[in-house]
DNA sequence: CCGAGTGATGTTAACGATCACTTATATTAT
DNA sequence: ATAATATAAGTGATCGTTAACATCACTCGG
């Protein structure tokens, strides 16, 4: 029933309790300085108006600043969806407040645009760079305003030393102990079906899962098969991976993530394949789906809310040096067996 | 490069402009009423120190109001998911920024808190209402904003009617359909496994999934067993399917999602019975793994994204009014026949 | 040749808060 | 009693923008 007339502000509170606005102002954010009896005639004021303060205002004058914007392209993907949920928690648990704002792959975004989505200059910003846009918007917020940024992605030692401003996980080595667990169980070589590298083409920018995979695989001595790429899409992965289903020579593929592994899966069963008996399928990121696929999907675990809150806390120590410089704490991504993956069929 | 100084404001671009800061606001806003040449003045200080207008400072000074708050509870989930993509896509397009707020089902909402979650008294929000929390700050909000919200969630075509600020599908006609479809296979009954219902106890609140299943067994003179309460996640409802599977007598299953029928064709294989041969599943919402699941999983379609774009336009109707009242416009949910449904093996 | 109309700018006052001071009152020390 | 010091509350400026109104220089019709 209230009427829709317009909201109380701090003046309102302060004419109606008797006191200044600036009173009101102490008593909403909690200063010492006021006397228990004004403070009760404010806070029954505050509670008749049913006023709360105006976080717009509060951060135009210069208040604390209490919002975070994630620019992210993909929110379809489990990765970035399962951060922004560890960035969302770790903000709510602050009193934080969080914007999104989705890049998408299909328009051009010039530089102006990416800082155009900012709603204001300087306003701390997480990105998730795992793909082209995310990249080109860490570059630009790097060049525009580099102490009020942090971006989630791959990473490696050398990468995260040089940047710190980078959070996120170690594929590359990830991708190795996976490639090394399919190695030991017996496997001549192990094939790769790859998500889109963080440039968009295939072969130019860093693809940190297969770098790792293909190191492995150079080490040991073996072959080292072209990888296949892939889009981020299950059905763009079915179509991709056919040729490698179709060869009986592949024994073992591992997948950029588990998406292209359920799509992998399901070209597998329909060329006549059988998992694992003629082929091992390893998928990565542990998405809640894996391990309840027929039969269970291997794969690696990757606690992403973590990274997700990790790159909050680092994005506060950074933006007001507040907190203590946090240190990454996660667990180390992980190899999950389940149940497609196996040795080879012994040849012949 | 940039140094971290500070960001242009419009005085700034006014004094190098030689020009009053209103001058560089009508600009901005391309207001008709500025000679060509004193633009061009405008425009290149705007350039040279990079400026962009603030966002908080435009919205405080009565500006356009240019951003929504998402409410919701469950990020993982696909519909919630894929309705705000369609809201931040729509958003976007106007150049709208969208904010997220995630209410927690662990922690009880006081009233205050749900209000507190805004960044300012009539904000513009959606909620996401499709479960205990969602519900409670639509309640919250109808009693405190009822002219700046809109709900997302399942209704009847009598809900709707009485209520110009809900969006969403008709969720009771297409578990009806689903559930035609399995009798007209020729399955005795059907038995429901049911998502959480909006109040969090099962037979309390509204359950529209769970109650155009019941109507078309009573109408067709069926069995109407009790529906299976399951919570939100694959696991959840592995466990809980589990008396089902275990049941020989039952043939068909309607799941109330996807991940709910994921779960169930695990605990099926488990049990020893074969899908669809000696049961048939039937999921919700067509999530995209539900393609290339094997066997793929037949479900029912849901535009979720089209439904957050609907409610966006609704918000943006009721907020200013400016554009005309839209209609809801998405496809009606629709079933997709694929290969985990089949009629039951023929008894004796 | 002058008042009205028009187009391009400038001026001032919000918007809702915080911050840095200043002032008034109460308490304590000398 | 008086100065020194806390403590409580008020005043005014400020943040970056827009809205509303004021001003100024022209042009135009009578």
């Amino acid at each position: 029933m209230a009427q829709p007339k317009k909201a109380a502000s701090i003046w309102d509170v302060a004419r109606l309790a008797g006191v200044s606005h600036q009173t009101v102002s102490r008593v909403v954010n909690g200063s010492p300085r006021v006397a228990a009896a004004t403070r009760d005639k404010v806070l029954d004021a505050i509670a008749e108006l049913g006023y709360r303060p105006n976080r717009l205002a509060r951060s135009l004058a210069g208040g604390a600043v209490e919002s975070v914007t994630v620019l992210t392209a993909d929110t379809s993907l489990y990765g970035p969806e399962a951060a922004l949920r560890g960035i969302e928690k770790a903000a709510r648990s602050l009193d934080w407040s969080v914007q999104i704002s989705v890049l998408d792959p299909a328009d051009t975004h010039s530089d102006a645009d990416i800082v155009a989505r900012l709603p204001r200059a300087g306003e701390p910003t997480i990105i998730m760079a795992h793909d082209e846009p995310g990249m080109r918007a860490k570059q630009v917020l790097l060049d525009t305003q580099p102490q009020a940024m942090v971006a989630i992605g791959p990473y490696t030692a050398e990468e995260l030393a040089a940047s710190p401003w980078l959070v996120g996980m170690d594929d590359g080595k990830a991708a190795a102990e996976a490639t090394k667990y399919l190695l030991d169980l017996g496997h001549r070589t192990v094939h790769h079906l790859a998500i889109p590298t963080s440039t968009g083409t295939f072969g130019g920018g860093k693809a940190h899962r297969a770098e790792g995979w293909a190191r492995v695989l150079r080490e040991a001595g073996r072959e080292v098969p072209d990888p296949v790429p892939s889009g981020w899409t299950i059905s763009e992965a079915f179509k991709a991976v056919q040729p490698l289903v179709a060869d009986p020579s592949v024994t073992a593929i591992l997948c950029g993530n588990d998406n292209l592994a359920l799509g992998t899966m399901r070209a597998a069963h329909l060329a006549g394949r059988s998992v694992p008996g003629d082929l091992s399928i390893v998928g990565f990121d542990n998405t809640p789906f894996s391990a309840y696929t027929t039969p269970a999907l291997t794969t690696v675990n990757q606690d992403f809310e973590s990274v997700g809150r990790g790159a909050f806390e680092l994005l506060r120590h950074r933006v007001d040096g507040s907190n203590p410089r946090p240190k990454p704490s996660w667990p180390e991504p992980e190899l999950i067996v389940r149940e497609t993956s196996g040795p080879p069929r012994s040849r012949s």
